[in-house]
RNA sequence: CGCGGGAUGGAGCAGUUGGCAGCUCGUCGGGCUCAUAACCCGGAGGUCGUAGGUUCGAGUCCUACUCCCGCAA
């Protein structure tokens, strides 16, 4: 079985490095042209590239695929028996679908159709999601709308971030493919139709991270935080500045004055106070953030140019005062 | 040459027009308390990123360098 692979970031990473373990012959592997990247925009490579690098595999970087006579002769050329998709980040036209004989195969980070898109796995977690999984499929021209092979569940933890989420997912999606490209080469694999009841995991774009105190509940605001954990932070204001929140918990009222409980004759107050007003800060104790339906405690946060840090010590250089609001 | 911020005791920060290096926390010693991420008293710990320059005097002004970080992709 000639496997050619495409794919980009380590999502994609991971199951070619299942494939390469499993020993399957990979005749090649195609993945996005580096890019420049970071502070100083040097040249990167994608973490495919690099491992391919590191196996000496034969790598390629096409600008683009569609309609590039000469990168799809070459992949007419290599005759590959399977193309195995991974986040490659580009859409296949219908003449490469067409190429290999056993047909384009994809592993998407969802149980699709929910979650069709590019980012399948941060909004099952900003969406509060208990079950999400992995799933492979014949890809067809649509965008994750191909037939399903296989799929294998998982529990979202209640605290689990999108980086956590996403790391379990990357190795479950690399142990999958291997069973699906297993019963593609046992030769009758499980083909099942998408049903109707799909719904969409479009790219996260800058506006929706940003913490919504009047509308958004307390639970709302923590699968918020862990959702964007660690890919761009839910951020809010406070003072002019941004201020990016990375963890947090949600406490009930009767958990705050349990804990202080000179609280106690305020409580009432705490009832109109306006959503995004805090209720506590101290280094030692922590910071404590009124919202709906609930309260916010901050326990990693990243102030404007500055880095990520715990709540203590942000607290100990910043002055954060009591009744002041987050917007 | 993408834009911007920063480097000050173990941590996070402040340091005004250049004039004895400060705050909160931690740490060490002692005290108080049924108790506390509580409180009180006392102490240790910094050649202010590196190199040079201006000056009577530089954390503070100038020059070069190194490193770190944020944003944007």
């Amino acid at each position: 079985m000639k496997i050619l692979f495409m794919g980009t970031p380590d999502f994609a990473m991971e199951s070619l490095k299942s494939l390469y373990e499993a020993k399957y012959e990979i005749i090649g592997v195609v993945t996005n042209p580096d890019k420049p990247k970071g502070r100083g925009m040097r040249m990167v490579a994608s973490p495919v590239k690099e491992y391919a690098l590191e196996k000496g595999l034969k790598v390629y970087q096409p600008e683009k695929v569609r309609k590039n006579e000469e990168f799809i002769n070459e992949i007419k050329n290599l005759n590959p028996d399977l193309i195995v998709v991974v986040a490659y980040g580009k859409i296949l036209p219908k003449e490469i679908l067409e190429i290999p004989k056993h047909g384009c195969i994809n592993v998407h980070a969802s149980l699709l159709p929910k979650y069709r898109g590019a980012a399948p796995i941060q909004w099952a977690v900003i969406n509060g999601e208990k079950i999400t999984g992995v799933t492979t499929m014949y890809m067809d021209i649509g965008m994750d709308t191909g037939d399903i092979i296989l799929t294998k569940e998982t529990e979202i933890g209640g605290d689990e971030t999108t980086g956590e989420l996403w790391n379990r997912l990357s190795k479950m999606g690399g142990e999958l493919l291997i069973e699906t490209v297993k019963q593609i080469e046992s030769g009758n694999p499980p083909r099942t139709k998408q049903g109707e009841d799909f719904t969409l995991a479009p790219m996260l774009d800058k506006e929706m991270a940003r913490i919504n105190w009047e509308e958004n509940t307390a639970n709302q605001i923590h699968n918020l935080v862990r959702g964007l954990n660690p890919i761009m932070g839910a951020y809010t204001f406070f003072n002019g500045k941004k201020l990016k929140l990375w963890k947090v918990k949600v406490k009930k009222e009767e958990e705050l004055v349990e804990k202080f409980p000179e609280l106690e004759e305020y409580l009432f107050k705490l009832k109109d106070v306006m959503e995004g007003t805090i209720l506590f800060a101290n280094d030692k104790k922590g910071l404590f953030i009124k919202a709906k339906e609930g309260i916010i405690e901050v326990k990693e946060i990243q102030g404007e140019n500055a880095k990520r840090m715990p709540i203590g010590d942000f607290l100990r250089g910043n002055e954060i005062y009591v009744g002041e609001v987050l917007e």
